[in-house]
DNA sequence: ACCTGAACACCGTTCAAGT
DNA sequence: ACCTGAACACCGTTCAAGT
């Protein structure tokens, strides 16, 4: 029906688009290929931060005009999901053999957070976009296999691989301009807590100096333990 | 030494100089005001999107210049950061009387998730830079009382109450592009995952139908749950 | 058939010039 | 003392014109 209205870029549509078109897409015998626009794109969010990522620079880097660009991409959302996918391929290598499902899991989480924190002009690109993404759907099919294998239904697995990806991602996006664990940062927040009005904000006051302390990864950690327990209360009859 | 240094919008040190300044901030007798701009700038997040939140369109609304918008803001980033503010302090409202702490910690999980669900525009500034911000603190300070109440130490407390901040907003930023609840996006869900190569996709292919129809709660709930179980074990002898 | 220069319609930010 | 028009240096995207 609507089938020549242009799509979202990261769409279930998009991505059925893209995967019944892959037969007839121009095989390129120039250098310029989607492959090495991508590799490009995520090199420049690398190199220069998440605001470099122009079609500009990115032509520049590449030598070629921005408008040789469109031909590989319908334009920068696309380009965007597809660096993401990309990315999620790099950051989620296959685990170690011989961990239990909950080793794997925690493995992975870690795994995928380092990366992020590591490329942190990526994450902000990170919208859920690239959630059907091939790459994304392969960490989301071997999700589900260790999930579902411990006894976990189809729906409880899909929720539970989706909820880990939201928090191991939002956590890391939640906290990209706050540096806890810069010492100087620390000591502004306490300072920024202690001058707080004691009246509205008792236990700010309070526990100023522990509370500026406090890091992202508590925080991660917390979180990533109460998901994995939950699970294994999940599995584990007479739990939950 | 670097006072005169400009400071990232959002930071301890740029909320530290904000608390310090308040005193002598210009008082404008002029309609034009800082909180003027920042219902405004959110309105225009409301009607228009994300991508209307612009100095220009921003100073069209108000009917003054571009020029003016800088009197009472540094920039657009700045700008961006008091008006989250502002929308913490309208998606975080009074908990009723009576309930539990795990009730309250639902009751106001649930509360500001639906207040992102209601206004998608917001969520995708919302980066943990206005996690320093007034209405935030008032929320830091309510939720540190809360499961500080219950008997977790001070550490434990932020940690918990940030990693429920964190997946709450995580999880709505993370399904942004997806719509998980429309029919026709599950059914081009389903195809998409029919398509897969049952080789290398074996459950997805398998599960294509009742997988495309896992939304976004049935994630959000699971998350939630989790983290909740994860005070209660550790508030329980002998739980955690 | 393929690529590009130049344009179009936008941005955020600054500042000389007005009143 | 306050405000603004107009400019500057950027954007993403398009397309007539080149080879």
């Amino acid at each position: 029906m609507d089938d020549d209205m242009p799509t979202r870029a990261g769409t279930a549509a998009w991505w059925l688009a893209r995967a019944e078109n892959a037969a007839d897409r121009p095989r390129r015998r120039r250098m310029l290929s989607l492959d090495l626009i991508a590799d490009t794109a995520l090199s420049l969010l690398d190199n220069e931060g998440a605001d470099a990522l122009t079609m500009r620079r990115l032509a520049q880097q590449l030598q070629c005009s921005q408008a040789a660009l469109y031909r590989h991409v319908t334009g920068r959302d696309e380009l965007i999901v597809i660096a993401m996918d990309r990315a999620v391929g790099l950051g989620l290598p296959a685990p170690p053999e011989g961990l239990d499902w909950r080793q794997t899991a925690e493995w992975l989480a870690h795994a995928f957070r380092d990366f992020l924190l590591a490329h942190p002009g990526l994450v902000a690109f990170m919208r859920g976009t690239e959630r059907l993404s091939p790459n994304s759907l392969i960490g989301l099919e071997s999700s589900l296999e260790l999930f579902i294998g411990i006894g976990l239904s189809v729906r409880e697995a899909y929720a539970t691989a989706s909820a880990l990806a939201t928090f191991v991602v939002g956590s890391v996006q939640f906290n990209l301009g706050v540096a806890t664990a810069d010492p100087e940062e620390q000591q502004l927040r306490q300072r920024l807590y202690e001058g707080l009005d004691p009246g509205r904000y008792p236990v700010l006051v309070a526990h100023a100096q522990e509370l500026s302390r406090v890091g992202s990864s508590d925080e991660f950690e917390f979180g990533l333990a109460a998901l994995l327990d939950a699970i294994e209360a999940r599995i584990t009859p007479g739990g939950g």
